[in-house]
DNA sequence: CGGTTGATTGAGGCTGCTCAAAAGGTGTGG
DNA sequence: CCACACCTTTTGAGCAGCCTCAATCAACCG
């Protein structure tokens, strides 16, 4: 028996890193126990504090354990762009075999907890769990498909349309890590400046549109939550299709490949 | 003594996979010997071809060994958006263990040489030549680096700002893989609307832009050639910093992380 | 030589920005 | 409990960066 609130350094049962990982690569019980490891020398960061900044080459590896965070790049002039919002089972820091300073930083939306790894310790996680390292590997090719995505929304769609499409992917991955709230909302904690940095908007903008996105009965954002009214027609204004978010696969190899 | 024109089936010496891939890891004969073995099932594809189209489940993995391609995406009502650009050493499909559909197409620039590995073959060079599986995975890692960056450039910059930084970063990239013309100048076989797609912008606002550029004494771009004449002006107008783009590591692990 | 593709230029319009101010909300201290 | 500060949201007015549409020009090619 367990209580039901995980207490700060506790390794909970539940752990968002095996769960995830367990989504590309099946993991045997000695590697679940090396995850449940890490959750022992873990640490509880308060919300909007920065965990990683950029240049940072302190070199560990910081896995998410529990709460939401975001990658970010700050100019000088007060520009500012957030790069990927994370959730438990995500990786803060890099996550290669090498150590290379950040040229972005990562702070904490929620209260957050993070487990914190030596370079060298997690080299021999690769190594001595292979099934550990093909997962982690097969969750960044995931990631990248995630900033393709954003690449996409960023130069191609409309502020409404952008807007409509960082909603449904959050929404996907909110429910892919259990995070849906009772209504079927979920949390969004960025204010409306926020998601104009997440989005190359300004406030003045996203404020409009999320009202236009209200007005049209399709979603509403109020303290950092979201609720959608109609994600079917959400999903058409964002032209959202959810594919590149699952850990969906085949293992196979095949023959042709059209070359038109 | 071997011809100094390779010969599409020959394997030459020059293994555009293997110098991309020694920038990340030590590679031993035997793991050089794998690699050139690749180059002797590819292709060559003419310019302006489709290489992997849009949800493409073949599962091959693609290595470009030469040439020069770019992954984009399009929609039905004519928007397209370059997702990346890619040089000798780049994979044009997934490169994981795992094989899942795109969500992006690849096509050729310049006419490519392309090897094409099932992805079972692939698979087992990467459990037999654990050096290549290493080297593989760093250089995801910086091809995800330089996806954050084109977030950010899409995400925060002007369009002269954004165009100032592709082309620093093409420079950049031309140069390390040794495709650096004799006036310094170097290949980015582009139309305007290439850019502009690339950048999110039309290519009546691309040539705008280019005359602006050019006007600054910056920079010429003309048939698909380009020309820096400031490039310490250029990359201060587009704030380009190329240390993602480098291999340059650090292998510690260490101690403390500033957690203000 | 006509046809096609890409570069260039112009005019006008819309999306999203800037600047500014007011309105709500929340926490703190008197 | 009120006063005050601070932050976020909301609204308005005006502007500009970039787009749209359209036409011309240049280069290449069969």
């Amino acid at each position: 028996m367990r209580s039901p609130n995980d207490s700060p350094t506790s390794s909970s049962g539940d752990n968002a890193l095996i769960r995830k990982l367990e989504r590309f690569s099946a993991l045997a019980c000695g590697d679940r126990l090396a995850l449940d490891d890490l959750a022992r020398t873990c640490e509880w960061v308060p919300p909007d504090r920065s965990i990683v900044t950029e240049g940072d080459a302190s070199g560990a590896v910081l896995p998410l354990l529990e709460g939401l965070a975001y990658r970010h790049k700050d100019f000088r002039d007060g520009r500012r762009q957030i790069i990927s919002l994370l959730v438990p089972g995500d990786m803060c820091g890099g996550h290669g075999r090498l150590s290379r300073p950040t040229n972005y930083g990562v702070r904490t939306l929620t209260r957050c907890k993070i487990a914190r790894i030596s370079r060298q310790g997690f080299v021999h996680l690769l190594d001595s769990h292979p099934a550990i390292a093909e997962a982690l590997n097969e969750a960044a090719l995931v990631e990248e498909a995630v900033l393709r995505t954003w690449i996409v929304n960023l130069g191609q769609r409309h502020a409404h349309e952008r807007m409509a499409h960082l909603l449904c992917e959050w929404a996907q991955r909110m429910a892919d890590c259990g995070r849906l709230l009772a209504h079927g909302g979920f949390e969004l904690p960025l204010t409306q400046q926020g998601l104009g940095a997440a989005l190359g908007l300004t406030s003045v903008h996203v404020n409009r549109v999320l009202q236009r996105l209200r007005a049209e009965n399709l979603v509403a954002f109020q303290n950092g939550t979201v609720r959608i009214f109609d994600f079917d027609r959400l999903r058409a204004v964002a032209d959202f299709d959810p594919a590149y978010l699952s850990a969906r696969v085949l293992r196979e190899a095949s023959p042709a490949l059209p070359m038109d």
